[in-house]
DNA sequence: TCCCTGTTGGACTAATTGGTTAGTTTGATA
DNA sequence: TATCAAACTAACCAATTAGTCCAACAGGGA
């Protein structure tokens, strides 16, 4: 039609449609998202999206591929090499805060996906093998403060990492009924702020306290 | 039919009603719950439900209830009182993460529902006077902690309360995804008493650090 | 015996759903 | 300028969905 520079472009059509699809399951979910939503979204005819994907599912794990490429890398961008461990771990903790804050549509893919008990991962070979890196610096992080004699001993890195994760992804994932049930509008910005600092203070609280005599609660090495 | 003693008991029946949907929809949220396979799993005939129940999303808002019921009585439930307040906070922490474990609806139930932005929680006047309780009781031990020296100052009660929630939910609500990334099984119960220890660790050696000269997150007092 | 309440059955609808078919437009090229 | 594959569309389809209607029946108390 009457349509601006970019008329019969495959690439770009087929980012389009990928992009309102992201839009679409971000907001309602895999069962809640309807194809006919994405390609109005899209401004395409829906068989269009039937000539490039597969069909919704295809669609939606192509999403969570991508969701899980932006969270990966924007958590690994951390300039951590040469800082030393508690700056690190700070970088660290308000680096995947920031992800979860910049990136909302993460949370819900990640919701859903677990929903259906990961299903849709399983299929996706490049997932899987993402995290490694991950958890690589953490360890590393963790080793060196280990050795200046600022972080405590034997801290599982994985258990750490579901911390630091958990401490700020319930907080958004959960905000609208948090939000109603404290009467406080968690996800002003001056919140958010305040939750990242309570995050990193919790954080490092824990990897900083010395060992008391007689530990309520020996962790375990591993 | 040939079935058990409670034949013809209209109370029972809705209440069989009430399981298959809470089974229903805790399964697959609120998008991905049949109507008629919650008929078919209460054994009872699809008029009856609509006989009972004006729908599907008034049978939702009754579960949503039930399932915040059973979270505040739980956590509510704490003999809490007369304890002293590092043993009253370790209590409340293994406390809420036991719900989560032992109730896993909860978890799809509250994911659902802040999937539809707590929609369903504004039309349910009991849910939003739930909290206060709770709430009071953090506070009370909170501040009976940091007068006896044992906490530190200036602790925002309802901060503290979703980052203990966030340190087991995120555990337990993702644990498809992060056992596929970490190739660790994090259902398994020794990895579950693993994440308690460490979920208590973690809040106590926050609330018990005392503060550093030169604090790098000095936190608001609210 | 009669009737009230709890209950079933099944056929039905109106809307929506994911997906398909059959066809038209476009741009590069030979 | 005739051709052809790729980009694109409109209309349709078959299945599924939540929700309804209506006629019937079973058990127990009056």
């Amino acid at each position: 039609m009457a349509e601006k520079p970019a008329v019969r472009d495959a690439i770009r059509t087929q980012e389009k449609i990928l992009a309102a699809a992201q839009a679409e399951f971000a907001r309602r979910g895999y069962d809640g998202a309807r194809v006919d939503a994405i390609v109005a979204r899209a401004k395409v005819s829906k068989n269009l999206l039937y000539h490039y994907f597969r069909g919704k599912e295809d669609l939606y794990i192509r999403i969570l591929e991508r969701v899980y490429e932006t969270l990966r890398r924007r958590q690994s961008d951390v300039a951590v090499n040469g800082l030393d461990p508690l700056d690190a771990m700070i970088r660290l903790c308000e680096n995947t805060f920031r992800v979860f804050v910049e990136e909302p549509d993460v949370i819900i893919m990640l919701n859903t996906e677990n929903l259906h008990r990961a299903r849709h991962i399983g299929k996706s070979t490049i997932i899987r093998s993402m995290y490694d890196r991950l958890a690589e610096t953490l360890r590393e992080i963790l080793r060196q403060g280990e050795e200046q004699g600022v972080f405590r001993k034997g801290v599982d890195p994985v258990e750490l990492y579901i911390s630091i994760s958990g401490l700020g992804y319930f907080y958004l994932s959960n905000q609208y009924t948090l939000s109603m049930l404290f009467n406080r509008k968690l996800g002003a910005p001056e919140h958010i702020e305040h939750r990242q600092a309570h995050l990193v203070d919790m954080v490092i609280s824990y990897l900083t306290r010395e060992p008391q005599p007689g530990d309520w609660t020996p962790e375990l090495a591993r």
